[in-house]
DNA sequence: AGATTCTTGATTTACGTACATCAAAAATTC
DNA sequence: GAATTTTTGATGTACGTAAATCAAGAATCT
């Protein structure tokens, strides 16, 4: 049987209070006293009852998630995993309330979080764009004693408590790779396809695919990077051009969102086997796109995994509990058309 | 404020401990009761407490895990996840019992999920070998009330209740799409080192790379399989026989373990940069190869996962409780140098 | 030494559920 | 309609922790 507080409390020779004061650092125990506690709850190998505590203290933590509107399926698909999340919110002790603001507006989004900080909730979590505005609103949380972690592209400059997201340097990269290799020294030029250079994951993932390509095709010509904005209509038009513009194109990264428009253009233009394309986020467009061989990668994070991270370190935060960093990691995915889950994710 | 039993009790207009009884499905309920009480705990979207009622119940789960003994990191790393789990045992209600075995030794797996048997545990899980006594042994323990999960490699003739690993078949074939593609039109055969094609996953890995290799490049010549039996020190002398016998060979699939004698032979004869080799499990070993160019992509399993998926199996069937299978879905993780995890996993 | 502050003990209630017991009421059988 | 069985109510205890209160003890200061 684990030991409980009755064991400790008899095992350091003290009274049920006192191993309370000590467990929840509450005033009034001289060092000694503590230290003794401290060397029973070691002795015995005492760990907490997190369900019975959680029990005791009915506890709910009250968190507001920002997120962008918008007409693409990736970031959609983020507010239905949050929503999923809300629906757990009984069960979990959580209170969530989602706000939306317009993609790519940094007053817009600056002025969000002055309305979180309002709502007086126990975290945030949002989806940063990188601007001073925003990491001064940002900053004004976290002195207001409410924790902040950033979901999906990063903050770097503020004091934002955690990262809830992948390494897009390392996207970047794996998708430079990937193309490099694909491409084994076919001719022709690579054009890139991003959302806004606004946002921090997108200008990480162009420096790093910059780089991987740099490196395993050396020599390669990169096209300037067109911005789609994340709006499938905007990139259909802007990869109709660049089709038309290099017949001889040999690749196309596309960073960014709005896959529904690149895969039209390619499947409108008759080149998509030729075309070699590298994307992110599994949608059951560029799903399909996949297997058809339009799309020949795709990279993923999984935004369910991301919203439910956030969660975890928002509650340790409150709870001023540490978090196990390399469980929070969120991993990059790679699909090919083999490796596919079953189900349209 | 979440609805209690107190509340449900109130709107349906019975006792406490009428609600206990349609709750927990205790006999001494009339239909008519039964309804009315279930009408109410729809109507407040009543959600069991479950920290509550696992405290109440200060319910334990005995488990045996059954691992196969062996030289090789990734069945070490399994190990350590489980034992991993077993520090968790307190805190997560389960008291773990591991069972080593010979490796690839039916006979011996037999006799090990027998003995486990006799531990009437909660439920099993197993590193499974597909053969006629293994599939007898695993029923007799389902027969028994006792659930089974297979881990890491399955055994579908079996009444097993779940399969906790990757789709091998899958990961098969994303090695043979990689392998082609990064071929890129190379000459050259291709080799392919197993562990044992007694064991599920092996065989499936092996068809799903013939399969694959036979889309992305075809007739391209596969050598016939050596079996390393997972141990490094037989994995090198077959790898160096087959360098020495084919001075042109273009690629090397491992699907096995044992990749230290792998990467030794590689980089013994000099050729690892012309060889484009694909392996399997992310280990120190694996993982410096990745790196250092020596192989060029890893495909990857997280034991991690399995072994906690494993466990939250065991524990819904031993409550009778469904799973989400897409929840417990393994998925196989793709490593190049680039997105590699910055702990060495 | 006496007053004051700090530290500790003892005890109680609460959280939401599980489970057991005994008595009372209702339904069923003869 | 009495006897029997089934169903329901009332009540209490337990799980392990949190948190509060009040009294008693020890340490510190003057």
């Amino acid at each position: 049987m684990r030991p409980t507080v009755h064991d400790i409390a008899a095992e350091a020779g003290v009274s049920l209070a006192t191993v309370d004061r000590v467990l929840n650092n509450r005033p009034g125990v001289r060092g000694v006293t503590r230290d003794k506690v401290e060397r029973a709850i070691e002795a015995l190998g005492y760990v907490r009852d997190v369900a019975a505590a959680n029990l005791a203290k009915s506890r709910t933590y009250p968190f507001v998630f920002i997120l962008p509107e918008g007409d693409n399926t990736f970031m959609r698909g983020l507010a239905v995993e949050v929503e999923a999340a809300r629906a757990r919110s009984a069960i979990e002790r959580t209170a969530i309330t989602v706000l939306s603001v317009p993609a790519f507006d940094p007053a817009a989004l600056a002025a969000a979080l002055e309305r979180a900080r309002g709502l007086a909730p126990a975290g945030v979590a949002v989806v940063a764009i990188d601007a001073p505005e925003v990491v001064t609103a940002v900053d004004a949380l976290r002195e207001a004693g409410i924790a902040v972690v950033t979901l999906v592209s990063d903050l770097p400059g503020s004091t934002r408590d955690h990262f809830a997201g992948v390494d897009n340097l390392a996207a970047g990269r794996t998708a430079g790779t990937l193309m490099g290799r694909f491409l084994g020294g076919r001719e022709g030029p690579v054009a890139i396809v991003a959302g806004s250079m606004l946002v921090r994951d997108h200008r990480d993932r162009l420096d790093g695919f910059s780089a991987a390509m740099a490196e395993s095709a050396p020599g390669h010509r990169l096209l300037s990077v067109v911005e789609g904005h994340d709006d499938p209509a905007e990139v259909e038009r802007l990869v109709a051009n660049l089709l038309a513009d290099h017949p001889g194109l040999a690749g196309i990264y596309s960073l960014g969102a709005g896959n529904r428009g690149l895969i039209a253009a390619l499947e409108a233009s008759g080149r998509q086997k030729e075309v070699c394309t590298v994307a992110h986020e599994l949608t059951p467009h560029s799903r399909a796109a996949l297997l058809s061989g339009t799309i020949d990668a795709l990279l993923n994070q999984d935004a369910g995994h991301e919203v439910r991270s956030a969660i975890r370190v928002l509650k340790a935060r409150a709870d001023g509990l540490q978090v196990i960093a390399a469980q929070e990691r969120i991993r990059i995915e790679i699909f090919l058309r083999d490796n596919l889950p079953v189900d349209p994710a």
